[in-house]
DNA sequence: ATAAACTATTCAAAGCTTTGAATATCAACA
DNA sequence: TGTTGATATTCAAAGCTTTGAATAGTTTAT
């Protein structure tokens, strides 16, 4: 039926049909201002005939001519971790009712996919760039390249700030702070921490956290119990760390009443190492988490954890964005960073320290 | 720097640049056939300032004129259900090698998002839809539209044969009936089934191969003891749904055993609802999952399950996928069905049957 | 009757690339 | 000298849409 080589219905191909000019067609299939003065009748014919044959206009060139892509762009550093869904539902809850469409891709941990992904935004000329927490993202020259050509940029889920680039993310410290005197609130003396890995931006603040709670009180972390997690992949690998980290603990014969976990993921492989040893949580021992994240939330018992508004950041991310590309070519304004409030969420996973059962192995 | 009012850079920039035409810039940055033929020099020299000033070609522009999008969507009824990434991961990982992009949409399991991500997909001129699973998707007219652009269709997790659409799924009723038959194996008499709402296409299958599993024995499912989910929209009502289905299932005072629940989620809710009951799994009660989501799998007892392949079904439809866009025009042949075999994962959440124990409230 | 003001529609250029055909240059060959 | 054949580069059209300006045609005001 359609008569152009590309095997899509077009515009001439309605215009054919109608015996219309394309101009017309365009005016009144794209709403311009101009079809204001198009006949009623006109405009019928050209309707039905656009429904009849099956017209969707071609985006690639409305949006060149336009010189506007409607489309913006979410790069995440991997989409299966549970962390980061609800950001891109934030995201796309808020491009909702206007009319930029969110261009989703997946880095899945992997710098070159990571890289290709930014190009290929570039090349897509997406209007905006919005990169999920990524370590990946500092050393990449592409940065350069895209703030070359304009592209407004903000990252969620790390501080790059530095870089100038605007920054939405959890206030880490006070969210390491908030699960470590949820614990000292128990009553528990011996606690154990899972701290995350160096590479990680979030390790550092919400360590720090945790020891600023500690500083009024007299409680004091013995070093074998805080070992470090190594750089990770995939959830499933935080998972496994989380079991075999509590084991070696185990085995390292100091006391402890309660386990604060780097992550949600890490304070479920606890739970399993806890439960494989024998031990039962939280009565044996406390587990609070990171994050609340799905998992967290329909494991039994449910996981203590310190909640980050995801959804509520890429929000509130998108919303900045917004005004970003409604003011082309205006001077990027400084780089702002903006903290989320944590907020403790109390499950199963915690209860009182029984002192006179403090874990022993 | 760029001159183009796109405020991108263009190819006529970098002609600008370097006194060369733009035809001779496109067929260097291009790698046209025709680059043989340019002189090294002039090669050189236009790749860097190229590189220099931050060119990046448009891809709208490129593809309008190759028409060809190398672009495929992938339309998900809800990304943050932990059983549609691995299938769009299975489709990345397809696709990594080839030059055609995955254009990822998320449905929320919506119609209307729906219908509107099919639209745009259309009008972005994706060269196949790959979509996953949706009861969306029988009643749409974008169907006709789809098929009218002669635009190659796949769906996974449910059966669209009949519609013409090739479909991958698993082989539901034989998952069925191996987690009935692991419960059998296991001495179980007295099995709960939680069967899946009306309106999703897996529920039918799944309860029939259960059915048939029995069939050989004089075991039988009393009809308190088989309620049905309602149709639900968010993997975290599937979870509240278990755990309230089974505090009813436990004031009918009707013995049980076992429970089968018709997904992993649903699962992990009725595992809260026993602990909160004070029954404890798999002592008192044995569960089985389906699927083998990431949630089942990190849970304190892991959850018992029938794996599906996901990752794998959605590389194998995306394989087809390729081969149905490298020739165009082709005759759609016959909607085939592709089923992918279930397997059975023993994990913690299921054991022997305690007899003298059998479970009363 | 004529200018002015609408109304309804079309022209033609532009947005950025790609590419078949064309041009220009130069060497070699008969 | 004129032909052939490379080699290196450019012309110009096309892909589909949008849009400022232009063209007819009709009505209103003077």
């Amino acid at each position: 039926m359609p008569q152009s080589k590309s095997g899509h219905v077009t515009l001439s191909d309605v215009a054919n049909a109608t015996g219309y000019s394309v101009s017309t067609v365009s005016i009144i299939l794209s709403g311009a201002p101009l079809s204001a003065n198009v006949a009623a009748s006109t405009r019928e014919t050209i309707r039905a005939a656009a429904k009849r044959l099956g017209y969707h206009p071609d985006a690639r060139a409305r949006s060149l001519r336009k010189q506007r892509s409607g489309t913006i762009g979410v790069l995440a550093y991997d989409l299966s971790d549970p962390y980061c869904m609800p950001v891109v539902q934030g995201v796309q809850h808020g491009l909702q009712a206007t009319d930029y469409l969110p261009l989703v891709m997946d880095a899945q941990t992997e710098r070159k996919v990571f890289d290709k992904s930014l190009r290929l935004m570039l090349e897509r000329r997406v209007e905006g760039v919005v990169v999920i927490a990524s370590w990946m993202f500092d050393e990449t020259s592409l940065l350069a390249d895209i703030k070359k050509n304009g592209v407004p940029t903000l990252v969620v889920g790390r501080d790059l700030t530095p870089s100038g680039i605007t920054s939405y993310l959890l206030d880490n410290e006070q969210g390491g702070r908030l699960a470590m005197e949820h614990l000292l609130q128990l009553g528990h003396k011996k606690i154990a921490v899972i701290r995350g890995p160096d590479g990680m931006f979030d390790s550092a603040p919400r360590w720090k956290g945790m020891l600023r709670a500690l500083q009024q009180t007299s409680v004091t972390l013995a070093e074998q119990l805080t070992p470090q997690l190594p750089l990770l992949n995939t959830p499933g690998e935080a998972f496994e760390a989380g079991r075999s980290l509590v084991k070696h603990m185990l085995k390292s014969r100091r006391r402890f009443t309660a386990i604060l976990a780097f992550d949600d993921l890490t304070a479920l492989g606890v739970v399993r190492g806890l439960h494989e040893a024998g031990k039962s949580v939280p009565d044996d021992c406390s587990v609070v988490g990171f994050d609340d994240v799905l998992p967290a939330r329909v494991a039994t018992p449910a996981i203590t954890t310190v909640h980050q508004p995801m959804r509520q950041m890429g929000l509130k991310a998108i919303e900045h964005m917004l005004t970003l590309v409604e003011k082309p070519g205006a001077v990027q304004e400084l780089a702002s960073l903006c903290l989320s409030t944590p907020e403790l969420v109390e499950r199963a996973s915690t209860a009182v320290a029984a002192k006179k059962r403090a874990l022993l192995v």
